[in-house]
DNA sequence: GTCTATACATGGATAGAC
DNA sequence: GTCTATCCATGTATAGAC
């Protein structure tokens, strides 16, 4: 039962939209504790107790933001199935797509990187960790189906996923420090040609470049 | 001309360390912003004028808390030369050397890295930058070296530098977030071992395990 | 749902005595 | 160099009208 818009004081219904996308903006750029309630509501050009509103804290408002834009990273996660491709096609495959997604979003990663990784900055907690776990273990699970097909040497498990996931990693964090320098696809390409180099069985081994 | 000892009035010269001790403490496990000057001193149990006649601002004791740990990870690298044992040795151990070292001083590793990679957190610029540069470069020459020699394969130079650096990131990043796996010197290893595979020729490859 | 106005705690920093 | 006492800006959050 609406009032017909006409008749509302404002439409703007948009304010809390407003709201996330200014607190996603400013809790990427200056972290949350740095971040002031007064700045949020400025951005977003609403007051004080609209956001406590739809909210309810600044903790509630930093939730929020999270849970929306970790969903995004869900979604691309269950989109992955094994299929009858090389195994290290799917495995660059994957990390291709899930590195362009860090790209999309760089400074939504920034700031759950620091999160991750650092001190907790005054924010409440955020469970990062079962997204995080699930990405290495897709990785793994590709690596253990290329072991089995006997296209990946057996033997070092362990060593072959750490590898992966530190060429992922240090490609992404290259990029978050020196945006400047252009880090990107290729150099990730790079890195994971050494390290599937390292991965295959001699007999089967051969350049693709 | 300084008075001798008993006629001072506290013999706290102590008090200046003190703080900085606690700077640290509370820096890395909250974070700068989230780290108020009344917990650095009480924690460093003395009153607040002191932090101020010593240091002149909360970022100027945060500033040097940074100068005077940074120090040591600068000294560490100073002692690298280069030897005449094979390459991938030479990586090996420089990379263990510096795991060893990011082991010890873990928490601020967490600090420096959530401040490299994340947001500002309201924090003072700080140049991390050049000496994250000489530990890439440092690699870099290494692998360089082992190019000249025949020891790595010609042509992925940049490739093989991020896969390194990836392996060791990696391990020292789960660390961080999983302490309680445990994970360490040897996951740093059998990353490695993979990531030299990937770079050494076929000629003289063998198993080193 | 959105406003004005305000409560109330905590922040960083300093004055001035010793 | 260290104290007590205090200043003042900023912080989060809310009351109460519309």
């Amino acid at each position: 039962m609406e009032k017909p818009l006409s008749q509302r004081p404002a439409p703007d219904t948009a304010a809390r939209e407003r709201l996330v996308m200014a607190a996603i903006g400013l809790f990427t750029r200056k972290g949350y504790a740095a971040t002031s309630v007064r700045e949020i509501v400025e951005a977003a050009r609403v007051t004080k107790p609209v956001l406590y509103y739809h909210f309810k804290s600044k903790e509630g408002i930093y939730l929020e933001t999270l849970r929306e834009t970790m969903e995004e990273f869900e979604a691309l996660l269950e989109t992955l199935a094994p299929s009858a491709e090389p195994a290290d096609f799917q495995v660059q495959r994957f990390c291709g797509e899930v590195f362009e997604l860090f790209l999309k979003r760089i400074d939504v990663v920034r700031l759950v990187h620091s999160i991750m990784y650092g001190p907790p900055q005054g924010a409440p907690p955020f469970d990062f960790h079962a997204a995080h776990d699930r990405m290495v273990e897709s990785i793994r699970g590709l690596i253990r189906l290329g072991v089995a097909r006997r296209e990946f040497r057996d033997g070092n498990e362990e060593g072959m996923t750490l590898a992966v996931l530190g060429a992922f990693n240090v490609v992404y964090e290259l990029r978050m420090i020196h945006p400047e320098r252009g880090v990107g696809r290729d150099a990730l390409d790079w890195a994971l040609d050494v390290v599937f180099r390292g991965m295959k069985r001699a007999e089967i081994r051969q350049e693709r470049r």
